[in-house]
DNA sequence: TTGAAAGCGATACCAG
DNA sequence: CTGGTATCGCTTTCAA
């Protein structure tokens, strides 16, 4: 650790007031002008702007905030950190997405970290206390206590997925039932026999749906011993179940996993097995990660539009505080199916 | 699209001026009481937690904040979000690293992503206008309008990593020189002749510090040819490189590639080509990544302290709210070599 | 076109 | 222990 230099003067931060003083004119005028109201005469335009910059004149969000009932930022609520920043690669695209849409209505995008009960609650104490706008909120599960604080804020909210206890509020997601289904009816329609299954995250809405579209895509083939159920849509837990699985049924020919980073898990799995994949073991993914394409072979799997999921929760956000959409609304996103190699 | 019900009615925020009519005392008990100044009796206490449970009074943080002048948030600032958010596995780590001190310290971390020009001026806004009492700023280059903004408006800062216009301010990060140096050294011990790297990103000090290292560790042995250059720390990159590199230098037997994803991308390419790691070809990382792990061979690379980064920094920031950091400092933290079995 | 004044919703000091 | 009052920094009528 090492020392520098010494610290400057903290110098107080210039008002409103200041730069009236400065420029001879009321603070009402110098609002009238920031905030382009017009009616301001070019001659006290030109000595407020002269008087700001002398005096170094940065407006308090705070206080405008206060006074405007509003701040036009919108919070991005992320659960659980471990598991998702460093696991799920679709977070990043969603936040970038919403930050997009936000940018674009020159809103600011405030991404708020749940990562312990304490987070949660003072998370929700910011959310309720007007700190932001309206927000999103990703992977909220059931029973989410950001849930009951922005139903009981009655805070403008779309919230990406859709855990079993909205009720009344918006979300934007994609159908994971019918995705799962059609993979899957992909990946027998390739002659496979024996399609197991890597189910993850059950407990959530996207887990169990996928699980059941795949159920459905089986019909009467479907059998029970041939899925593996795991926590997480980690790497590791691919590899873990994969050959768990292998060891279940050494005839299995064909594998579904519910996320690409799962796939690509099952993929080592197998090569450590010595299965060829495609020839022996097909294998399908679902997000369309960069996992998809850094495997070996790349994967087939179902493009999850994350980008667009965000986009779409954060554009839902703004018509509901602009007034615009009063009724909540479900939105649901197009899951193109994309074939490569690994099956 | 599906339209579900209609919405609520739009009842209005109690204020603390409700809860004080309601309990028969006045505002300043109240605010007392909340604020656990002691000093409110018992029977004032009862009245007024019965009376903000009746009229769901929640205080409003933006009125606490401009009275107080302080928000109990810190920013936490991330550049170029494409390139970090999605490919940088570090940058997750450093995040809840500093979100894990803030919220010790109480405070609310606020990640704010600047993916535009035009981002960066509304971020630059929010920072100076008080919307956070400090912030952690992660990958600032050089020139970055966000260190001019922090710089000017005083905030209490410190970046992770050490862009060189960085002056007076306060910054964390690890030894990229010796780092390499030393994982290189072991590289070469391990009886390789003809070692080459792959450099990353070198208009940042991580980048261009960890080709000086490698280059010191090599002293005379040196060779320029078998340095290749690549934009980023990515996967694609690392296969790309690897595979010029090959072709430019057949003899090639080991590779210090500046970013596990680059390794992993080496990896990749040397499989490609036939050669076997780490017989034929030794394989060394940096940053000990979930990708270090997931390769095969698993790599030797160099951990770096993403959390504890993250963490570091966000306590710098507080000790500088909390009056306590006076001077600037430099902060390095310990990046012990991980040997697995790439090399 | 501009100034004066009334809030916005809390906190904090000061008598009592 | 408690109530009153000034204040935080800005926006926004309302007259002039």
């Amino acid at each position: 650790m090492t020392l520098v230099t010494a610290s400057p003067l903290p110098r107080k931060r210039a008002t409103v007031h200041d730069v009236a003083r400065e420029a001879g004119v009321s603070r009402g005028t110098i609002s009238r002008m920031l905030n382009g109201d017009g009616y301001v005469s070019a001659d006290a335009r030109e000595r407020i702007e002269a008087a700001i910059r002398k005096v170094g004149y940065v407006p308090s969000t705070t206080a405008r905030n206060l006074v405007r009932q509003r701040t036009n930022a919108v919070g991005f609520v992320v659960h659980e950190p471990h598991a998702l920043f460093l696991e799920d690669p679709n977070i990043g695209a969603i936040l970038l997405g919403a930050n997009e849409a936000l940018s674009e209505a020159d809103h600011q995008m405030v991404c708020l970290v749940v990562g312990s009960e304490r987070d949660a609650e003072r998370v929700g104490r910011y959310l309720r206390g007007g700190f932001v706008d309206g927000c999103v909120v990703v992977s909220a599960r059931e029973h989410d206590p950001i849930t009951a604080v922005v139903r009981a804020a009655q805070l403008p909210v779309a919230f990406v997925g859709h855990p079993p206890d909205l009720q009344d509020m918006s979300w934007v997601g994609i159908d994971n039932v019918a995705s799962a289904h059609e993979i899957t009816s992909r990946l027998l329609a390739t002659g496979r026999h024996r399609v197991a299954m890597i189910a993850a995250a059950l407990d959530r809405d996207s887990g169990a749906d996928r699980l059941a579209g795949f159920r459905q895509a089986l019909g009467d083939r479907f059998d029970a011993g041939l899925v593996a159920r795991v926590e997480h849509y980690a790497y590791s837990d691919g590899v873990r179940a994969m050959t768990e699985l292998l060891d279940r049924a050494p005839d299995v020919d064909g594998v579904f996993a519910a996320s690409d980073a799962l796939a690509a898990g099952a993929l080592e799995a197998l090569l450590r097995a010595g299965r060829r994949v495609p020839q022996d073991v097909g294998v399908v993914g679902f997000d369309d990660s960069a996992w998809a394409t850094r495997c070996t072979p790349p994967l087939s799997t179902v493009r999850q539009p994350a980008e667009g999921l965000g986009r779409a929760a954060a554009r839902s956000v703004l018509a509901q505080i602009a007034g615009e959409q009063r009724a909540p609304a479900a939105i649901l996103l197009d899951t193109p199916v994309v074939w490569r190699a690994s099956a």
